[in-house]
DNA sequence: TATGTAACGCACCAGTTAGTTACTTAATTG
DNA sequence: CAATTAAGTAACTAACTGGTGCGTTACATA
């Protein structure tokens, strides 16, 4: 019952426990497990025990490696910045035009929110416990100034091209690039009953996206497509 | 230590118990507080026992008012969204011109989100729930379909006045108005930290209100201020 | 004043839950 | 190969936590 049994629903991943021992990969199991466990539940609605389950490791792991609960979290959730910041940057947007590079930043972020969902969850999460978490992390703030600094450059290019208006402030648009595609799909359960129409439908997804592009590329002052 | 120990710092609201009983005033103080703790700890980390507290009333009384735990989150969050919608009603666009109905609008929401913060945490609460606690509920869809068709005769008028562009859908632009300003609020503590600004300084709040309404506003297609 | 009804409150329970203790077993090293 | 270190496990505990049983008190009405 304890190992075979699902708990709640909750299945274990399907990262069976070698039968060496090895640090490393009940350290990354364990990860794993919490961030869906976090994810799925939220900080104070996550359990210690569950995580345990779905890592197939021990609850008295968790504490030797990671401290506490609150401590898991933390790293659960730089763990997902650094992800996501670290695939931004792998997305070589130099060697496109800045219209074309934006469109495909704007792609870019909704799609990986489509992709981990739980992203969106561990930030709301965060946010509910007042960022707390995210405090007196130095990698965060490096990864981060990278990020502005790319849609930076996009930016004064479009400009010294002509094709972008002068005086947007990077952070703004960044914050608006995130914010349009992050509320509607965090919010998709409530915007499907409110708003009568299946947000998660193939057909509404593409529409979606079409839209936010255009708000941005509107919003930047390109031309219309 | 009951009554006026504070618990985990918890202070209940100044709303005294009355000498004499008065059912509606209790069950109205119990729903402000279970609002209230909910926004701050989530469905799951909320206690009953202190909602009680808060509400300057007995843990049996919620039972005997509500039922459970699920269903008084369940009344917070329908009266929150009536509330919202409420208000946006009693806006009185119609003798506005299109654009500036529209950037009443957005500053309105915007304004709301500022003074009513609780109103995020318990839409990302009940989005974390899948929205279960919101099914049902016929309230919701009908101001719902209200304030879309509020939206909806902005635009047409605008579009009529040759002033708003052809073709835009009343309800993505809902969920665009809503999303750049949800977003920056109900992400305030990490953006502050990734971003390092300060998201609540008085400047930064009055230069995103500006923002947002630019963005709009070139969305629909009028012209530059 | 008697009586029924609903508001109200205390004390408790059964099930959880984060964290710990004490122990076993595998890998590493001199 | 013996000794040391680190990985892993199960049982346990103290503090919670949602929910309830059961009795009390105020008020309306006859």
């Amino acid at each position: 019952m304890s190992a075979a049994g699902a708990n709640k629903g909750r299945q274990d991943m399907s990262k069976a426990k070698p039968k060496t021992r090895d640090a490393d990969a009940t350290r990354a199991r364990i990860l794993a497990a919490a961030k869906q466990e976090f994810a799925d539940y939220g900080l104070g609605g996550a359990r210690v025990d569950v995580i345990a389950e779905r890592a197939n490791a021990n609850k008295r792991m968790i504490y030797h490696y990671f401290g506490n609960k609150e401590a898991l979290f933390r790293t659960v959730l730089v763990s997902a910045y650094v992800d996501i910041r670290t695939a931004e940057q792998a997305l070589e947007l130099d060697h496109l035009s800045p219209r074309e590079a934006l469109m495909k930043l704007v792609a870019f972020t909704w799609n990986y929110y489509l992709d981990n969902p739980e992203f969106l969850t561990l930030v709301n999460s965060a946010n509910l416990h007042k960022g707390r978490h995210l405090q007196d992390s130095d990698e965060i703030i490096q990864v981060s100034r990278q990020y502005v600094g790319l849609v930076g450059k996009i930016l004064q290019r479009g400009v010294d091209e002509g094709v972008f208006r002068e005086g947007i402030d990077p952070v703004q648009l960044n914050i608006t690039i995130a914010a349009i595609g992050y509320y509607y799909l965090t919010n998709r359960f409530t915007g499907s009953i409110l708003f009568e129409r299946e947000f998660m439908a193939p057909d509404r997804l593409k529409e979606r996206l079409e839209f936010n592009i255009e708000t941005i590329l509107r919003l930047v002052g390109a031309e219309n497509p």
